[in-house]
RNA sequence: GCCCAGGUGGCGGAAUUGGUAGACGCACUAGCUUCAGGUGCUAGCGGCCGUACGGCCGUGGAGGUUCGAGUCCUCUCCUGGGCACCA
């Protein structure tokens, strides 16, 4: 049997749409607008399954989209600064430009031959001028608009990557692009003012119903609102104050001691005067880096000698305590310890001997009785111990206790965040530059807008790491723009996650002289639809979010949220190869023999399989996309992709669902060929009498199509495609000799070309095509069930006794309680159930079940 | 430790509100087509018993609610992911 020419048919037709332009999007009143965007791809070299999928899932969106009558602007671009880039430079002596651009064609090309409906017009690099200058203007429209900071700070240095990290991108106290242990360093570093929308982003969330849930939840904890009090303890014998936050002000009865960060101003001060404190100071920064240290260490502290007053109990005293657990970035860097209803203050607090004061009593425990044992209690109850709060309830009593506090003048009530402050600084080379002056006498002084962009200089030496931006003999010494006199230019660029916070607006009008045409933003934004990787549920999508609102407040756009919907696609794994030296083995480079043994093919010797994991090159189980779309065409490759594994979950990539994907588009050929010179006319209308099967056949084409439409708006995508396997096993199955067989091989066929056509675009045209269709399937409307077809006149109802299935009947549709019944009791494998047990009482749900009760 | 998903045949996965568990596909088995080697067609395919009709068991485990539970409740085990001495 022929191989359905696949490469003529996605030639063919990826030429046509081109020269048709017909996705070249362009705003249009008459029909609504649907954005749909996958996260654009860094120009890494080649592109990956992760992008196959990425992007077929978008390009199922957008073709579906479009065929139910929208206007779709469906774009791509590149995330072209980055760090891989200068490695390259470094290890191969290309410059990062040319690099980049390189790339850039290559998996244009790749991602072109995937005959995906994007609009090409639009295409942008973040790493052309054109597109960074409006990044720059951005920044000091932020800068008057007070939403940056300069902040001498800690900052993580990853010592391979030789750049500073955000705190959000160091995982497990390693560099999350690197790997490498995260050092700890003192920079003057450029913020963007994030947390000034902590609360924004967070009430915000609601309103996306359209987001996963999870996505919801890892950014609500991330911005981690928690409401407490801020309460000053004195410190004895001196005149200043302990500030502590606490979410937990109505256990302040029951303090016992103080805590506060190694790194707090106060224990270095202590440590001046106490090698001791000093040492352990140091201990306790050794034992943080590392994620095991972390996790075995132990809630150690070191007594300051300094005594604090509590603020409510005259005549109390608490120790305070150097101790490994209080973070300074969190809060004030110090808290009170309270062990009696916090599980690390109970261990704290057993370990150094401080007493335990229950001051929240559980509903059901005796207050002669109740103490704590090995657990703090945690939950709610009535106040004691606590003097005028005594008999409240926790809510209340922290209600009453910041009142008093305040009366005081020694705290008050407070609502922290989780969210720090977003670092942009980077020292390297390839990133957009940031357009500020260092003047001796001046400050800090604005790069003029006249004078932007501030293009990065072709010339550097880019030989080892660090920034070739801070080496370089020219470039970085300019005048002044206020005073004239000799000053250096801003050598850090900007974290790559600013790029990709707004690209989405650019592409609105990519070409535009102003960063964005007011109308055209407007018009398309905020994105309908986008689709990416779960692993930027956080930084990329919290950015961008705050970018909006950024840029709303600088009178760029009107909108808050970037992004309506959102869908987070699993992974693409593999299965891992080792062979006997231990050596991770590419899948290209292994076979499986009969007896279901994987050797190497090169010598046969054995290798270990291991188990499916995220396709990567550390363990080689990558499959290069363009080999598979060379061996069986882009359409089997889309078809795998959205076959068997729900799109938000992991999907295996195997030779045999390939296989699966390639012999069903050969059989739907097959389909389209054997039966192309037996159809009915265009418009031929069906007689008014029709066979029961053929009935059968046109309910099934009309629920077929009613199911899809339904499946592929709710991303089931998996099941639309089992849906259309269905039907077109049916149609295969049609009995020709039946005299409506032409007729429903018209719409049959017809129907299954419409419904493929988001998920394999180039045989849909193909076969629509071979139907007699002149116009192109891709401007073709989505097909409509015909309500009165998705009725079914007769119902199969199960028939149970007592709950367990005995036999189903068949019945007219809507058949009243009585004849269920007695259709059901006549049944002879009912009957002879019930034997001669007497009925107690038979449930009927029409048109589903009947169970009889014995 | 905390949070979020999950746990259904040999495998990927179906199963709107509780109402016929296993759709669709993969793999496998048997047969057919002179078919040589990424082919097509037919049939079978959760387990056990039975020639068959049919019966019993079965959605990680244990209880519970219900006429009826993969689905709801309680407890528990396991897997994956995210976060982390966050006061």
């Amino acid at each position: 049997m022929d191989r359905y020419p696949y490469k003529e048919i996605e030639a063919k037709w990826q030429r046509i749409w081109q020269e048709r332009q017909i996705f070249a999007a362009a705003p249009d009143s008459r029909r609504p607008k649907y954005y749909v965007l996958e996260m654009f791809p860094y120009p890494s070299g080649r592109i990956h399954m992760g992008h196959v999928r990425n992007y077929t899932l978008g390009d199922v969106v957008s073709r579906f989209k479009r065929a139910q009558g929208y206007n779709i602007l469906h774009p791509m671009g590149w995330d072209a600064f980055g760090l891989p880039a200068e490695n390259a430079a470094m290890a191969k002596g290309v410059h990062p430009a040319a690099w980049t651009y390189a790339n850039i064609d290559e998996m244009r090309a790749q991602i072109q031959s995937m005959g995906l409906s994007l609009d090409w017009s639009r295409e942008i690099a973040t790493c052309d001028p054109a597109y960074y200058r409006h990044e720059q203007a951005m920044f000091l429209d932020f800068l008057a608009a007070g939403l940056v900071d300069r902040k001498e700070s800690w900052v993580n240095w990853d010592p391979v990557d030789q750049t500073v990290l955000a705190n959000e991108q160091v995982i497990d106290g390693r560099g999350w692009r690197s790997g490498a242990p995260v050092e700890r360093r003192k920079l003057a570093q450029w913020f963007l003012k994030i947390t000034a929308f902590s609360e924004e982003l967070l009430d915000a969330l609601a309103g996306l119903d359209r987001w996963p849930d999870t996505v919801r939840a890892m950014q609500e904890r991330w911005i981690g609102r928690s409401a407490g009090a801020r309460v000053r303890f004195r410190i004895s014998g001196r005149d200043d104050d302990l500030e502590v936050f606490t979410t937990r002000p109505d256990t302040l009865f029951g303090a016992s001691f103080m805590a506060i960060a190694p790194d707090h101003p106060l224990s270095a001060a202590r440590a001046a005067d106490d090698p001791k404190l000093a040492e352990f100071i140091a201990a306790c920064a050794a034992t943080g880096t590392s994620e095991e240290a972390l996790e075995r260490a132990e809630k150690i502290g070191y007594d300051t000698g300094l005594r604090c007053a509590h603020p409510l109990i005259e005549g109390a005293s608490l120790p305070v305590y150097v101790a490994n657990f209080v973070l300074m970035e969190y809060g004030t860097g110090a808290i009170f310890g309270c062990p009696g209803h916090d599980q690390r203050d109970l261990e704290f607090a057993r370990k150094y001997g401080r007493p335990v004061i229950p001051v929240v009593l559980p509903p059901d425990a005796d207050v002669a009785t109740f103490a704590i044992g090995d657990e703090a209690y945690l939950g709610d109850g009535r106040m004691i111990n606590s003097g005028f709060l005594d008999g409240l309830d926790v809510a209340a009593a922290k209600q009453r206790v910041i009142a008093r506090l305040e009366e005081l003048g020694v705290g008050r009530g407070e609502t922290t965040y989780r969210l720090r402050d977003w670092g942009v600084s980077r020292q390297r080379y390839w990133g957009c530059p940031i357009p500020v002056i260092h003047c001796a006498r001046c400050g800090i002084v604005p790069v003029p807008r006249e004078q932007l962009p501030v293009t990065l200089p072709d010339d550097i030496e880019i030989g080892r790491p660090g920034n070739p931006l801070e080496r370089h003999p020219t470039w970085k010494h300019v005048a002044c723009p206020r005073c004239g006199g000799a000053a250096r230019r801003e050598t850090d660029t900007f974290d790559t996650f600013v790029e990709s916070s707004w690209y989405f607006m650019r592409f609105c009008s990519p070409h535009a002289e102003e960063a964005f045409d007011r109308a055209a933003v407007e018009h398309w934004m905020p994105v309908d639809q986008y689709i990416g990787g779960v692993e930027h549920a956080v930084l990329h999508l919290l950015y961008s979010r705050f970018f909006a609102r950024a840029l709303k407040k600088c009178g760029y756009v009107s909108f808050d949220e970037p992004f309506m919907g959102l869908f987070t696609q699993g992974m693409v794994c593999h299965k891992t190869f080792r062979d006997r030296a231990g050596n991770w083995r590419q899948p290209d480079e292994v076979e499986e023999d009969a007896n279901g043994v994987w050797r190497l093919t090169l010598d046969g010797s054995e290798v270990t399989v291991g188990r499916s994991e995220k396709m990567s090159k550390s363990r080689r189980n990558t499959i290069d996309p363009s080999a598979t779309i060379e061996a069986y065409g882009a359409d089997t490759a889309r078809l795998f992709m959205l076959s068997d594994s729900p799109p938000e979950r992991d999907l295996e990539w195997t030779e045999a669902g390939i296989d699966g994907a390639w012999r069903y588009l050969n059989r739907l050929w097959r389909l389209f060929e054997t039966h192309g010179g037996r159809l009915a006319p265009h418009g031929a209308s069906y007689p008014n009498e029709l066979s029961p099967d053929a009935l059968e056949v046109r309910r099934a084409i009309h629920r077929t199509v009613a199911s899809v439409s339904d499946e592929l708006e709710r991303f089931h995508f998996n099941k639309a495609v089992a849906l259309i396997r269905e039907l077109s096993n049916r149609i295969e199955a049609l009995d020709a000799d039946d005299p409506a067989a032409p007729l429903l091989l018209r719409e049959g066929l017809e129907t299954l070309a419409l419904l493929l056509g988001p998920m394999v675009p180039h045989l849909a045209e193909e076969l629509w095509q071979l139907l007699g269709h002149d116009g192109l399937l891709a401007e073709a409307a989505w097909p409509v069930a015909d309500p009165a077809w998705l009725v079914e006149d007769r119902v199969t109802v199960a028939v149970q006794v007592n709950g367990r299935l005995r036999a189903t009947i068949e019945l007219p549709r809507g058949s009243d309680r009585a004849a269920l019944e007695a259709s059901a009791l006549a049944e002879p494998n009912v009957a002879r159930t019930i034997g001669d047990k007497s009925v107690r009482r038979v449930i009927v749900v029409p048109d589903k079940i009947v169970n009889v009760v014995v």
